[in-house]
DNA sequence: AACAAAAACCGAAACGTTTCGGATTGGAGG
DNA sequence: CCTCCAATCCGAAACGTTTCGGTTTTTGTT
């Protein structure tokens, strides 16, 4: 039905292998390419990258392995990455491994199986056995937000430590000292550094540390708000919780939004990633934002150039700073060492929100 | 490296077609199964799919081209999709073209070229010329979200009439005369299905329709960011907003909290899609939400369905239902005839803020 | 004009499957 | 034990490329 390279050569009377030569930017008299190009655009012609790929061992796909793509940390690094790479001829497979060590093997099989010519990966596993055989064919593998202790790849990080030490800090400066963590799985990367970030920042201030007051509750909406609400419940000195990522940040605002608890008089609160849902809360959030482009851009272009230049280099760890995008959900408290209940204060500080 | 069939057929000492009818399911004696499954475990086999996508003229892959991967209704959609899709063995391709019919035509030529099996498409442009060469292939095309006046295909559509006209019962119900609709492109089904919706509300309570009420933004936060503040600033009498999207809801969020509106009092407002994020407001919000699941579900099951079993049925659209989820964003005016600004009743609906 | 070197061209084989039509086998019925 | 039919098996050809090694043509030099 569609024309091959055979009908190419036949219409102008030149070889297989000229033809093909010309489609690979090969050089060819002024006479015959013009030939050539008069040939496909007649037949339109285009080559089949399926076979194209049999001989070549190159599909000209990459596989990207996600924990969630409604997540919108993953969501906005994603739609990026495929633009780059889109636009450098190669096809994006989405993998949505619902945050499932298990499904993530079963994604990985499924995309070797796919013979896709790389892997990008926010892995749910912390080792990355589920790599693996897909490293042993010495196809690329960047992986990004998180480290895998047994693969030695490229990997596109964040500076979590620096990003929660900075959100501590503006509570700290602030006069808190009962600070509350909303934090992820112990056993995830970025948990865990954005844990120490915390730590970092209490031990510089010289304020005790209370590991009951850091949660560590799934990344997920759901499984934040039962997390929240035990801090809640167990703690009620806190006057201040830090929320280490979107969803969670969501779950903390459902949660004091259910419990009529005010922002900031009752309770600051600093949260993560997605500065639109930030603007759109009354009082806006103060939060700390990743930078997913450019994440999604070193992702695309290490890969990009691990494929096409054979980049034997030895893999390349990048770290990424975060931002402090300032909203109002942080309170200041008269002095370092009130541990109040903002309650107390609420009458004089109750006109901000007239005034807002 | 890999093990190929040949390297099965001589370690079984049987034949090429005979492996080959094995691995699709045919017929073979107990005695050479064992012997092939004992081969295949061996040299841990796996069919090259590229090889057989040659000859078979399938490449078990699926293209999904819609507009904004960081829309969270096509994240959400995609998600699900991609699950059904995985499972029975076919790879989702996402194409992301920004809500730009040029870059929409390149994705699907784009596609078109990889030789996907069909496309799944929420499309920008209206006629569906993108995919007329497609479509002439015969291979399969399912549109969710919106309809497309030139391809004849299977869609999955919501009945956004009544999704506005729920919406803008609730706020008439209410005592809402003069509401203000935050809509999306007027040349965009949805938009126009729901802005019909609006109208036949309004019409159906006998209350004028003034077409100024209504802004055709574009789906985004920026853009509806523009329009929400044009209507407010153009037509002070409005008292309810409606914004027909989840990101113009998060713009019209973003404009109230900015210029210091108080929801409900100074304003009622409905959005739409997000639970989480309707939740997370104070007050609450009022929903329309739509089904996203059952879209994902329908959009993928006639996909295989059309590509599994030849379905040779004629294109059938179907359409689903939208839900309320009602928060505590609409106030209840005190007649239907006061057309007030909410400021006058400020003082008594005052206390609703603190006792929450 | 002759020659060498460089550039362009070429067909056949190969990539790993499926499929076609025919050959072989096993077992039931006589 | 023979016959026959269905079930199973088989090799070769084909899918549309790339690549190898060798041949032809062009170009530049003298």
């Amino acid at each position: 039905m569609a024309a091959t390279i055979k009908d190419i050569a036949s219409r102008t009377g030149l070889g297989l292998a000229t033809i093909s030569s010309y489609l690979n930017g090969g050089n060819v008299r002024e006479k015959n390419r013009e030939k050539i190009e008069a040939a496909i655009r007649d037949l339109n012609f285009e080559v089949n990258e399926v076979a194209r790929g049999l001989k070549t061992n190159r599909t000209h796909t990459i596989g990207v392995v996600i924990p969630e793509l409604n997540n919108i940390f993953c969501a906005q690094i994603i739609t990026d990455m495929e633009d780059i790479l889109r636009k450098r001829g190669y096809a994006t497979i989405i993998c949505d491994c619902r945050t499932d060590r298990e499904l993530e093997r079963e994604a990985v099989d499924f995309l070797y199986r796919k013979r896709v010519d790389g892997i990008i990966n926010m892995p749910v596993d912390t080792t990355g056995v589920h790599l693996k055989q897909f490293a042993s064919d010495r196809k690329p593998i960047v992986v990004i937000d998180r480290k895998l202790s047994e693969i030695d790849c490229d990997s596109i990080l964040v500076d979590n430590r620096d990003a929660a030490k900075k959100a501590v800090n503006i509570l700290i400066k602030n006069g808190h000292r009962r600070i509350g963590m909303i934090n992820g799985p112990e056993d995830i990367y970025t948990a865990i550094e954005r844990c120490l970030g915390y730590e970092a920042a209490l031990h510089e201030a010289k304020i005790p540390i209370d590991p009951a007051l850091v949660v560590n509750s799934d990344y997920t909406i759901k499984g934040a708000v039962a997390g929240v609400e035990s801090l809640l419940d167990e703690h009620s000195g806190v006057t201040a919780l830090f929320a280490a990522n979107y969803e969670m940040t969501v779950a903390t605002m459902i949660v004091l939004n259910e419990r009529g608890i005010r922002i900031p008089q009752e309770m600051s609160v600093i949260g993560f990633d997605n500065r639109e849902f930030a603007r759109a809360l009354h009082p806006t959030l103060t939060i700390i934002t990743q930078p997913t482009e450019a994440i999604a851009e070193q992702a695309a272009h290490t890969m990009l150039e691990r494929l096409e230049h054979g980049d034997q280099a030895p893999p390349r760890e990048r770290y990424l700073l975060t931002e402090v995008m300032e909203g109002k959900s942080v309170r200041k408290l008269r002095n370092a060492a009130s541990e109040a209940n903002g309650r107390d204060l609420e009458k004089e500080e109750g006109k901000m929100h007239s005034i807002l």
